[in-house]
DNA sequence: GCCAACGTTGGC
DNA sequence: GCCAACGTTGGC
């Protein structure tokens, strides 16, 4: 059981459509890193989506409910894709700039390496983005 | 719009 | 296999 962050342009598939889909195909990974760390999600891991560009916060969860696959649509079968379900819209969004001012946060991928679009999160950080944003999780 | 931090490409 | 030049992402 692990735990992910997944980054979403909100002008490309925001968090809403994901509500109203329920579940979709998370394609379009085309960086190796990311793609390392698509192939590790099992079914059952938990992810985090965060906003990029626009809003910049962690707006809701989601969970993996595939192993990865290669994606049908690309020749390459390096690129993978893994399917996730929404979960719950976060109560407190949690902006980037709070997670940068968080000490326990200090070394999260968002902050470390910014451009990088799916990265993991320990327990830690997990625990401490939900009680961000105000879940009980 | 700018720039930092990566990634990628292609000549050698 | 290096590395310079170029492209992309994403925060500001």
């Amino acid at each position: 059981m692990a735990y992910w962050i997944l980054k979403s342009e909100p002008s490309v598939y925001p968090f809403e459509r994901l509500e109203q889909e329920r579940r979709t195909v998370w394609d379009g990974v085309r960086n190796p890193q990311a793609l390392g760390y698509i192939r590790q999600m099992q079914p059952g891991d938990t992810a985090l989506i965060y906003h990029s560009n626009e809003g910049k916060e962690i707006v809701g969860t989601a969970t993996i409910i595939t192993a990865a696959y290669p994606d049908p649509a690309e020749d390459d079968d390096k690129i993978v894709v893994v399917e996730i379900e929404v979960g719950t819209r976060l109560p407190h969004p949690v902006g980037l700039a709070t997670i940068k001012a968080t000490k326990a946060l200090a070394d999260i991928g968002l902050v470390r390496q910014s451009r990088l679009s799916v990265m993991p999160a320990t327990p830690t950080q997990w625990q401490t983005l939900l009680r961000l944003a105000g879940t009980k999780a």
